[in-house]
DNA sequence: CTCTTTCGCATACGAACTGTATGTGAGTTG
DNA sequence: CAACTCACATACAGTTCGTATGCGAAAGAG
């Protein structure tokens, strides 16, 4: 059987979290209506209740959804690079170029935070800053960097890429400022390097 | 003279720059309702579309007071401390204490990016920023700090200091969190001391 | 001193949006 | 095949923002 009826819903759920994705990647979460938005998926509000409770419970299957690709593309950008610091410097330049992209911006660092709260409490417990961790442990495990608290230096260094992602993007040449964001985050970084 | 009617005018505009200020850190900048916010300060929204336009513009005008309050109050944590490196730490965990104020991480934090852009682009120019460039920009100029570019140092120290307060705030224990992210930061910040 | 003008603020109105309560029909089950 | 489930649509109520209009007190002119 494989469940006619649960195929359709599945489906059905999908096109609206894509739809969200776009309206949310647009106007912005207040923005976005959920008519036009549910329309676009060619469905009504009332699967988009049944669904995902309100309009935060929608942002929030969003947010997870993008920032769940965002820490697989980190992952991936560390494992490219075969040096452990480097792999952090990595992964943080991917999260910088990443947060280039504008859906990523205002749905998971301008929306996200302002409508769901702090990203470490995060129903989805935030892909993305639990990739940190686990690479600053590994670092910190292996004697890379130094002695210091896992939680807050992967907050920091998070905090700080994506902070700096936010300034390129406001840059008026981003081109230039790109660069420079991310000389500086490298040497900031090194402050936290074993000697 | 004096301007009788200049000099109301100026004094019902302060009432309500309180009173949003007030109703935008206890309910949020999507939660808080300008009849309600208008009423408590004992006019009406006639007065506040009158004097800010809209409820962005008086949001900007909160955000711009509170963030002028913080760049004085971090200018004069610098200004405490003799050497100029422990100035710009100095500075960094007033940034951090202040960001545990639920109002300033509400309203200059969370709703104030969110709602009005990058921080860099904001109308009250974001003195807190600019705090912290000047800082960055002496130490640089001294020869304290490596040759770094200057608006994207502050942008990624600010960043990890105001990211570190979210950190903290969101903690279950702020009283361990805080000296954590205060030693994490002064870490990381070591790695753009020049050597 | 009076008349006119200005303008800060209140009032009234319209449009849009969210969330809920109810209805319905396709799909599932016994 | 009949009863039931449930995903989704429809209808409704409450709230909110922004605008258009009105009013009354302060400021200025003669």
């Amino acid at each position: 059987m494989a469940g006619r009826r649960a195929e359709t819903t599945e489906a059905n759920r999908a096109r609206l979290l894509a739809a969200a994705r776009a309206a949310f990647a647009v106007h912005g979460f207040a923005g976005a209506s959920m008519d036009e938005l549910t329309a676009a998926a060619g469905l009504t509000r009332g699967a988009l209740y049944h669904g995902f409770g309100d309009k935060k419970g929608l942002l929030a299957a969003v947010v997870a959804q993008v920032d769940g690709e965002m820490a697989a593309r980190a992952r991936a950008a560390a494992a490219a690079v075969g040096d452990d610091w480097e792999a952090l410097l990595a992964e943080a330049a991917a999260y910088i170029e990443m947060a280039l992209d504008p859906e990523v911006r205002r749905i998971v660092l301008l929306d996200g935070p302002a409508v769901l709260g702090d990203p470490s409490r995060w129903p989805s417990q935030n892909a993305c800053l639990a990739e940190t961790r686990d690479t600053v442990a590994r670092l910190v495990a292996a004697g890379t960097m130094r002695a210091v608290d896992v939680e807050a230096a992967a907050r920091l260094l998070s905090g700080a890429a994506l902070n700096a992602a936010l300034w390129v993007a406001a840059s008026d040449d981003q081109a230039v400022a790109l660069p420079r964001a991310l000389d500086a985050f490298a040497l900031m970084a090194e402050g936290l390097r074993a000697r």
